[in-house]
RNA sequence: CGCGGGAUGGAGCAGUCCGGUAGCUCGUCAGGCUCAUAACCUGAAGGUCGCAGGUUCAAAUCCUGCUCCCGCAACCA
């Protein structure tokens, strides 16, 4: 079986994610994940949180803390809460790791060696107050274009013209108020994106096949404006990787640290080197590097639309100008931005449902189900507290949880609990059967291609499938006249419910373990063969009535969550 | 003329690349069933596909112009 390396994009340590956060790449990775394990393929899914750069610095002062700790404890909450969601990472790792400072510091050197990095002598503000360099959005001022009196040092909010941070009137700084700024002089490195433009395009230009999202911000940021532009790639701040050629020290670079967006991404493969050394693999070259084993590897992202540059752009840039044999991303699947009634969630303004609140109001399920089946694909899509609770009533509830419920209830009250003996299938359900294989195959398909949105409506007409069967089968009347042909009705039935703990296990794994356990069934090996799959339990074969597999959310939970979770965190 | 994505029945979406008189889910209405979480199943009503032109025997689908929404615009990540 193939294998596939799939990275979901780092979520930043500032902060508990919001639900926008965990659509736009770890609950899609992670379905994908599970979905390629289940067809038996080999999975290494890494994640891991980004936690260098200026708001973590920021964040840690307002809290009062040391920025080291900060990041360890954000990092162990975003752990749980990743676990809360089921997110199945073989490894959440952390980009301040030792192995990634290491990993960076040789890749700057290497990019040096070829030639691909500028020293450039670049002039900043300086908050004297803060004791800091001031990146552009943390500078603010008066417009001097509109008038408005908290224009950002990049561009004026209220008129949206680009501005640069001398031209504010009243200039001070974001973080403490001080005026007291002056510009300053200082070095950074610079990688020559510029010189691999070429490279890049014709990379890019083999992608036909990924989503039109991805490559139209990728080619935007190639062509734009006379061509890609060199990055910099370093930065004026303490918390950070230090900044070194190799193992080796980098003259009148001291002080300072890459930039976050350099190292971050190989995070990637620094994760999987502290998946080894936490003892969780022992092999982890084979997955990245194309001259140890990795050339088989299919190597897919998953990120929102924000992120993209950095993947297309940046990162492969940094693999490329290395010189040396790494992974290339294979695929990468982008999307768009989940709004909250009406408006963006806002991790600053504390705005939408963050993921610790929603665990605490409901099972993970509900949200992994809603959140999947609604996925941004195409364009923004919205969260409204109606829609969640429609959804998820109908389709978990009244669909999948109830048949499950109608099938064990009746069969106890009639049978036992036990799968029926006696009787054969006839016409219904060879009906059913090939009905099950088709839909099967549609399901698969839209999986294999990522196609979200189109699989989870597949999955659902499975279920719907289901009790379809029943209304026409009708068990409860056979039962009367030909208690054999209700037993052999039942029987298919039960089986219909361990099928679905198996295939809907990427979608709603915690369901899915309630209903394999409750038909106590020992495997769950994904069905090649519709027809064997829903023979696996024999007659005679013990099972226990589940409690309703999901509550439904009633109008008084859905008004209380509106206004809960309707203004500023 | 900065760039990209989007605009399809009340809501959410598919169809647009390879033109042939619009499809799915929810909701609504009616009917059926009674095993089940007042659930399930069946049927119906409802749209001329953002606006205005054009090409064509024929356009949601191709072309031109415009409007609105979202995002990006490289020292926030």
């Amino acid at each position: 079986m193939s294998r596939t390396l799939i990275t979901s994009a780092i979520p930043y340590i500032n902060g508990i994610k919001h639900l926008g956060n965990l659509i736009g790449s770890q609950l899609p990775a992670d379905l994908y994940a599970r979905y390629l394990r289940a067809r038996g393929h080999e999975v290494l899914f890494l994640c891991a949180t980004d936690e260098h750069g200026t708001p973590t610095e920021l964040a840690a002062a307002e809290a009062g803390r040391d920025v080291a700790d900060y990041c360890a404890e954000m990092h162990a909450e975003q752990a749980r809460l990743s676990e809360g969601f089921r997110l199945s990472f073989d490894h959440f790792g952390r980009s301040s790791s030792p192995q990634n400072q290491e990993l960076t510091q040789h890749f700057a050197g290497k990019l040096d060696e070829n030639g691909l990095i500028h020293e450039v002598f670049e002039e900043q503000l300086y908050s004297v107050a803060d004791n800091r360099f001031l990146p552009d959005r943390y500078v603010q001022g008066t417009c001097p274009n509109c008038g408005y009196e908290h224009a950002r040092g990049d561009q004026c909010e209220n008129c949206t013209k680009q501005l640069n941070p001398t031209e504010l009137i009243n200039p001070r700084s974001a973080i403490s108020g001080s005026a007291d700024l002056e510009v300053r002089k200082t070095k950074h490195l610079h990688l020559r994106q510029s010189a691999m433009r070429e490279k890049l395009d014709a990379w890019i230009d083999e992608k036909s096949d990924w989503p039109t999202l991805t490559t139209s911000i990728a080619k935007k940021w190639l062509h734009d404006e006379g061509g890609i532009k060199d990055r910099g790639i370093t930065r004026d701040l303490d918390w950070g990787v230090p900044v070194k050629k190799g193992g080796g020290e980098w003259p009148g670079m001291e002080d300072k640290v890459f930039y976050v967006w350099f190292d971050a991404p190989i995070e990637y493969i620094s994760c999987a080197r502290e998946w080894v050394d936490a003892g969780k693999g022992d092999d982890w070259e084979r997955w990245w590097r194309t001259d140890k084993g990795a050339d088989d590897v299919r190597y897919v992202q998953f990120m929102g639309k924000d992120n993209v540059p950095f993947h297309t752009i940046s990162f492969p840039a940094t693999i490329m100008g290395s010189g040396e044999p790494w992974k290339l991303v294979d695929y990468i699947k982008s999307f768009n931005y989940l709004n909250y009634d009406g408006g963006q969630f806002s991790t600053s303004r504390g705005r939408g449902i963050f993921m610790d609140q929603a665990l605490g109001i409901l099972p993970p399920d509900y949200w992994r189900w809603w959140l999947l089946s609604h996925v941004p694909e195409t364009s923004d899509s919205a969260f409204t507290w109606e829609n969640f609770q429609l959804s998820v009533n109908k389709d978990l509830a009244d669909v999948l949880g109830n048949f499950a419920s109608r099938v064990t209830k009746f069969c106890a009250s009639k049978f036992g609990e036990a799968v029926p003996e006696g009787g054969a299938p006839g016409a219904v359900e060879e009906a059913l059967i090939s009905r099950l294989s088709e839909g099967m195959a549609e399901y698969e398909r839209h999986m294999d291609d990522i196609s979200i949105r189109k699989a989870s409506s597949a999955l659902r007409a499975l279920w719907v499938a289901g009790n379809e069967y029943l209304q026409s089968a009708a068990p409860w009347a056979a039962f009367k006249e030909d208690p054999e042909r209700a037993a052999c009705i039942t029987r298919l039935s039960l089986n219909l419910i361990r099928f679905y703990g198996v295939i809907s296990a990427p979608f709603i794994p915690d369901a899915s373990s309630a209903m394999l356990s409750s038909m106590r069934a020992e495997d769950a090996e994904w069905p090649s063969n519709v027809s064997e799959s829903l023979n696996t339990l024999r007659p005679g074969h013990g099972f226990s009535v589940p409690d309703n597999l999901f509550r439904k959310i009633t109008d008084e939970q859905r008004e209380d969550w509106e206004t809960r979770f309707g203004g500023e965190r």
